[in-house]
RNA sequence: CGGGGCGUAGCUCAGCCCGGUUAGAGCGCUUGGUUCGGGACCAAGAGGUCGGAGGUUCAAAUCCUCUCGCCCCGACCA
């Protein structure tokens, strides 16, 4: 009997824990606030990756790779990111290591003192920006659409297993545009790509909107966001977009000439999501028994238990299995047809379960002989069984019903948990239960910063498509058109 | 950085308060056998500088001091 899992209802956090460590997405790592991400983590990393990577190039965008140490110089010149990420950035000093003198370890040669320290990039704005002033001469050389994968170091006072790790994965795209208007539709553009991600492939419904002054990017002119909801009610920030102006293009003096001759400087964004999105995942649709995961991001999608006694069972139901794996693999499913008689099929149940194979099926001596398969849907945790006869095509249907059901659940428990209130009192009450609270605000920083103060909750943005309901704002009564979006978030 | 918790076998932990031969359990691992339709069972085995340093003592996992690390909760952040 391995571990059990802790109930949601008994300990959110302690659950959440429980399921990566024992669906083995990821392990902590000596290092605190690094963790090890295990092959079952960083394989749905892998499909999120190969998806996102495919509608980046479809729209345009090419990958590269810039340097992971930026010289702290390139730090200094654009004043608001400086101060964003001045507090969490790992600085590199040195270059060598000496034994030390009590010959017990090392410490670093103080004869190899860096002249110029690097830092540890926590984001590439500075670097890439640096580079692209040497790309970018006339407006023949724009727009320039580049993303990269990429490892980030940000040095965080507490961290959580994919959501807050010192080092995290990530894409991150740099473009750089002739006009505003171009780049604003790039940033609207990446903004839905990751919607599309986000509802499409991850099953999870998003508020897409922009950020407040207080909660956009350090060095951005504004941020663009969707916005999930986890199932213990708090908010989750799952992609950023951001229209950077053109800030960095001054700081780093990125001019190029246009059609009329004159010299102006780009326009940017900058986009990213990263490996968080494996903890929104698990958040989302995960329940008591482990993870659950939506389809089209499984690694695997369909395990295959055979079960025998006798010797010529086995024989029997290893071929039946076989055949059946071959004929789904072939129809380009990840089959995986667990043969080992090391564990029971009741073993197998659990530990695929525990693990979020959306589909198992089982075949035993009785599958065999009335051509039949035993299928099991992870979601519902229903079986049924099914004729072997257009198994995959009912497999494939089947498929498709638990993406859209783990959409559908996720949508309605975000309906569910979405409140509107009139009044800063009624507010105030119906924040502890959790979810979104769409509410009147005048746009007043101090009235959000109260607000945050008070109840812990932040505007997770202010929605794309405007929520009309006029009337009056939160304490301050003035008269406003639509509403925003609150919640307490991770 | 504040508050709390924990460091004993690969994992989860007991033992510590009240010091006493050879440090335990469950799971996992190895070997053999029987099993196999929702986490099987039997037998035999391997596996530990009790986080580290110092101290008290005839004697320390246990008491004292220092130290290192990790986890959780807050403030800060993707």
């Amino acid at each position: 009997m391995a571990e059990r899992i802790t109930p949601r209802s008994q300990d959110y956090a302690q659950w959440y824990v429980d399921v990566i460590r024992q669906a083995k997405l990821a392990d902590y790592s000596p290092v605190r606030g690094c963790m090890v991400i295990r092959p079952n983590g960083y394989a749905i990393w892998e499909k999120m990756r190969e998806v996102l990577d495919r509608m980046f190039k479809e729209t345009g965008h090419q990958n590269a790779y810039f340097p992971l140490f930026i010289p702290k110089s390139f730090f200094s010149k654009e004043a608001e990111h400086v101060e964003g990420f001045a507090k969490e950035c790992a600085i590199v000093t040195h270059s060598r290591l000496r034994l030390s003198a009590d010959g017990k370890g090392v410490e670093p040669d103080p004869d190899s003192r860096l002249e110029e320290e690097l830092i540890v990039r926590p984001t590439s704005e500075t670097i890439i920006w640096d580079t692209y002033r040497n790309w970018i001469q006339s407006f023949r050389d724009l727009p320039v659409l580049i993303n990269q994968w990429a490892n980030v170091v940000r040095w965080e006072m507490r961290t959580r297993l994919f959501l807050r790790t010192m080092e995290f994965l990530w894409q991150e795209g740099h473009t750089a545009h002739a006009t505003a208007e171009e780049a604003m539709e790039e940033t609207l553009r990446i903004l839905d790509i990751y919607r599309r991600f986000a509802e499409e492939y991850m099953a999870m419904p998003v508020w897409v909107g922009k950020k407040s002054e207080s909660e956009k990017f350090a060095g951005a002119v504004e941020t663009y966001t969707i916005e999930a909801l986890m199932q213990d009610g708090r908010a989750l920030q799952a992609g950023t977009s951001h229209f950077l102006g053109q800030n960095f293009a001054r700081a780093f003096e990125v001019t190029f000439q246009d059609r009329d001759g004159q010299r102006k400087y780009v326009w940017a964004t900058s986009w990213g999501v990263s490996t968080r999105l494996i903890g929104a995942l698990v958040m989302t649709h995960s329940d008591d028994n482990g993870l659950v995961l939506p389809p089209r991001l499984a690694p695997t999608h369909i395990v295959i238990v055979p079960i025998w006694r006798k010797e010529e069972e086995r024989v029997r139901v290893l071929e039946y299995g076989e055949a059946l794996r071959r004929e789904l693999a072939a129809a380009g499913w990840n089959v995986i047809f667990d043969t080992d008689d090391q564990h029971t099929p009741g073993w197998k149940f659990h530990e695929y379960e525990v693990q979020g194979v959306p589909v198992r099926l089982s075949v035993g001596p009785r599958d065999v002989q009335g051509e039949q398969v035993e299928v099991a849907r992870r979601d519902t945790l229903q079986k049924t069984v099914v004729p072997r006869a257009g198994i995959v095509d009912h497999i494939g249907q089947l498929l498709e019903d638990i993406q859209r059901t783990l959409f559908e659940r996720a949508l309605a428990f975000r309906q569910a948990h979405t409140h509107r209130v009139e009044t800063y009192e009624e507010f105030r009450q119906k924040i502890e239960e959790g979810g979104f609270i769409l509410a009147r605000w005048d746009g007043d920083p101090h009235i959000e910063a109260r607000i945050k103060e008070e109840t812990k909750a932040t505007i997770r943005c202010i929605p794309l498509e405007p929520i009309e309901d006029p009337g009056p704002a939160l304490i301050s009564g003035r008269p406003v058109r639509h509403r925003v979006v609150f919640a307490r978030a991770y």
